[in-house]
RNA sequence: CGGGGCGUAGCGCAGCCCGGUUAGCGCAUCUGCUUUGGGAGCAGAGGGUCGCAGGUUCGAAUCCUGCCGCCCCGACCA
């Protein structure tokens, strides 16, 4: 492993690559724009996952899974979807390949699909024509699915987690007899995202509903979490779609309700995807490497012994093992990283880089006085502490840690939030990087324009932002509420 | 798709302009000894179709032609 990794100032996106490489969360692959996610990235994804499916199937979703395949034809059912994803589709036409006569391996000309197959940019169309099968009466109401799964969208420009051409994901997709229904899981699934986002990830988000022209191709409403990353940039962490009937009607699912009269299905769909691994990384992290909240940690506490000789090791093996069976009966996972390869200030450097909370080096000298020392990852602060006891200190503190780099969060994005009143004003603050709160038409056009003027697009008008009397910053007309403007990934 | 750049050891690069015999450096790897409370030191070793294909030449990493791949900027974008 290298020394060291590019300083936030000094580049912030390398820092950000640099992270993601050398704390071993993920490499690019041979294949232009997809990601190998390692194991270490991958045990992080898989407690978000584990988390997430819990307060999913706690609100009565159940998971299911759908092809990877979507004929054309189902794919350019709604409109107002294929325009939106069209330029971005992986397409299947052959099934077979053969060898030809320079005994090169090609395409089999002969096995051409009669229709064209889409590699699932998103599965709205082939779940909504399965849904036209399942729903018949208002007793086949409500579908809560959800489906963990990878997709495909054939993006210009990647970056590892931010936005890579295949991706894994969560996408719910639910079937309502009402408006009200959808409209009510909608916003129940976005409040599940956001308490995710706050609790888990300690990454403070703004709750509020897209602009039209940001809006998912095929909703009538798309609600979103927005997060603040360390450049002022936003990052949106997770959607939730309310879709109306537009599928329902593209795919003829209709059900007879109580009164007996034949209606349209209504729908919402919710998304979050390994984008949350990127914004985790630029949430909290630091020049010295990653910073994970300790409930999303692979590992909590690492143990790095200091020893001269076998004899010591094995001196502290001894000791180390009454820690960890008390760490046990605590819930709290750990790694005693007894390799003999590497050396204290190697291993002490790594588990930094890779974020780990908590730190306890113990040595002859501690195993001589009782004690240990500890260090946490977010303060850099080192700590003697005896080692009778010490379990309940790191499940206190496990919980201190991960309630301080939220607050810090919070305070940064309370620091590098503005109201602007002018367009000028307004300018500056983007120009320095951060969010701005201000007045909007309401139009496309002024968004656009303020777009291609200042680079920043319009992430949400926030749930919170209150009513009040304004006039558009760029045109002067009349705004009720402010808009949250920043620049995105 | 427009503009620019780059392909030389696992990674990062020098050499190319001005052709010349064993193709070099840093990191990583391996071996040995000494070390181990903040990324160890010394000694030694291994590792290369110089992106691919042609051409020019006594001789090509170096010059010429074609092709392929990748990266950056722009355009595009849940």
């Amino acid at each position: 492993m290298s020394k060291g990794i590019t300083s936030r100032q000094e580049d912030y996106s390398k820092w950000y690559n640099d992270i993601v490489v050398k704390a071993d969360l993920a490499e690019n692959s041979g294949v232009r724009g997809s990601m190998v996610i390692k194991p270490y990235g991958y045990a992080i994804w898989e407690k978000m996952k584990e988390q997430l499916d819990k307060m999913f199937k706690e609100t009565g979703h159940q998971n299911a899974y759908f092809p990877l395949f979507i004929p054309k034809s189902y794919f350019t059912k709604e409109a107002s979807h294929v325009d939106g994803f069209a330029k971005e589709c992986a397409v299947v036409t052959h099934y077979r390949l053969k060898t030809n006569q320079k005994g090169e391996i090609v395409v089999d000309e002969n096995a051409k699909l009669e229709e064209e197959l889409i590699v699932r940019p998103t599965s709205e169309t082939i779940i909504w024509s399965t849904y036209k099968k399942w729903i018949h009466s208002y007793r086949d109401l409500p579908i809560l699915i959800n489906q963990w799964a990878n997709v495909v969208r054939w993006e210009m420009r990647t970056r590892l987690f931010l936005r890579t051409s295949e991706f894994l994901w969560q996408e719910g997709h639910t079937a309502h007899a009402t408006a009200e229904e959808a409209i009510a899981e909608t916003k129940q699934m976005l409040d599940i995202y956001a308490e995710f986002a706050e609790k888990w990830m300690a990454m403070p988000v703004i709750k509020g509903s897209k602009s039209e022209s940001e809006r998912f191709a095929g909703a009538l409403d798309t609600l979103s979490i927005e997060a603040m990353m360390q450049d002022g940039k936003a990052l949106q962490a997770g959607t939730s779609h309310f879709l109306g009937q537009n599928f329902a009607k593209a795919f003829e699912v209709k059900f007879t309700s109580k009164e007996g009269n034949e209606e349209y299905v209504w729908a919402s769909s919710w998304g979050v995807s390994t984008r949350l691994m990127g914004a985790l990384i630029m949430a909290h992290s630091d020049d010295k490497g990653l910073v994970l909240p300790p409930k999303l940690a692979p590992i909590q506490v690492v143990i790095v012994p200091i020893y001269k000789n076998e004899d010591q090791l094995e001196t502290i093996r001894i000791k180390v093992k009454e820690i960890t069976e008390k760490l046990k009966t605590k819930d709290i996972s750990f790694k005693f990283d007894d390799r003999t390869t590497q050396r204290p200030g190697f291993k002490f450097a790594e588990w930094e880089l890779k974020g780990v909370p908590i730190r306890l080096a113990i040595g002859p000298r501690d195993i001589e006085n009782g004690t240990i020392e500890l260090a946490r990852r977010d303060t850099s602060e080192k700590k003697i502490y005896n080692i009778e006891g010490i379990e309940n200190i790191i499940k206190d503190l496990l919980h201190e840690i991960q309630d301080n780099i939220f607050k810090k969060a919070l305070k940064f994005r309370k620091e590098n939030t503005f109201k602007a009143d002018t367009y000028d004003e307004f300018k500056k603050i983007i120009e320095k990087g951060g969010f701005v709160l201000a007045h909007w038409d309401g139009t496309a056009e002024t968004e656009e324009k303020i777009q291609q003027e200042t680079k920043a697009t319009i992430r949400n008008i926030p749930f919170d932002s209150p009513e009040e009397e304004g006039k558009c910053i760029v045109t002067g007309k009349p705004s009720k509420r402010r808009a949250l403007f920043a620049k995105a990934y």
